[in-house]
DNA sequence: CCAATTCTGAAACATTTGTTTCAGAATAAC
DNA sequence: GTTATTCTGAAACAAATGTTTCAGAATTGG
């Protein structure tokens, strides 16, 4: 018997967490997150939390969506060798295209050191991040496209970090093709 | 005919630079800062300028011990090939006994996109370890301990950048074996 | 020693920060 | 329609931020 919530949290989140994507944590000001969330920090208060528990939401709602995509892929009909490359390529793409590197990349270096729940997030996202490649590896070793030469847990952990360099490289030289040039290799180096 | 002044300068720099690569750009306030220099902010602002500029100058000094590192292994008597080696284990040991990542790689991620002068900066670094790299690999092939068969521009850029991702992947993981067993990998892909 | 100049320390500055307060608006149950 | 409860908006909060001010200390060259 009372008033209810007036605005959409799901929508507000996501609104805030583009605001700490491109701005990072500290960067972010919790006047820039409320005019994004279009809401009075007095709602955000009695609803969600202060500004840490925003972040931790808005981190926890990144992962959470990477991981939609990775059962969604899981769950193709295509052969997993098949997965992986295009999972790869389309990777690629969101380097290239997208403006604000990865979220998950950025949040790691600016703040998992100092903050437990925000690592913790991280990990959890590392390691689902972690078993989509591997079982596409090792189901590739089982079908023939990859050679059984190494350790298919190697490979997914190598790629897992690789991965996360091509961000940098594309912040400073935003050179596509280069990012091209070294997804082909590490697809060459993984096939051969 | 004046004052001369009072602190070292460089010392002082040096200090601001673990401030900042501990807190990041954002994290640290400037009386973090004037506290770890051990001068008043009056003096900075005199003598070096304002918050951008010392962190500039902050920058630009992890640079400068980067390259000295390089010149010098370069200036080694050593095999390309075993420099190259001995590199890629010693930045292992870095990145597992050091508690604060990459000055470099966090100032890429939390502010390269927004300042120019730091992407500058960084880009020039980025492009000296581009360098450093190329050559040895350039030259461990003419000697024949790495195949031919890559271009090695591209296996320089792509160590120069694989090594990012084994700093997230040691500030989420805390496993040295896992920062290990991919320079392993990697060595073993270079040389066969 | 004097004069000119420059540096330092402490305090103050205006903004911005994250957060709280509270009167009034809105709603659900009765 | 009343009542009880909860949400919202605007304003206010103290603390922290980056920066400036300025009187006095220090040093140099004459």
């Amino acid at each position: 018997m009372a008033r209810n919530v007036e605005f959409n949290e799901e929508v507000a989140i996501q609104k805030a967490m583009e605001v700490f994507w491109k701005k990072g944590y500290n960067g972010a000001s919790l006047r820039d997150l409320t005019d994004a969330m279009q809401i009075n920090s007095s709602s955000l208060y009695n609803t969600i939390g202060d500004k840490q528990e925003l972040f931790v939401r808005c981190v926890q709602h990144y992962t959470d969506l990477r991981k939609q995509d990775w059962e969604k892929r899981l769950g193709s009909k295509k052969a997993p060798f098949a997965i992986l490359v295009d999972y790869i390529h389309e990777a690629v793409g969101v380097i290239i295209n997208g403006e604000d590197s990865c979220m998950a990349v950025k949040s790691a270096f600016e703040v998992a050191t100092n903050d437990q729940r925000i690592k913790e997030i991280l990990i959890a996202d590392n390691d689902r991040a972690y078993q989509f490649l591997y079982n596409l590896i090792k189901n590739s070793m089982e079908q023939g496209q990859i050679s059984t030469e190494e350790d298919p847990a190697l490979l997914a952990d190598y790629f897992n970090s690789t991965w996360t360099g091509w961000y940098e490289s594309y912040i400073l030289h935003k050179d596509p093709i280069k990012i091209k040039r070294m997804a082909e290799y590490f697809i060459k180096q993984l096939s051969k």
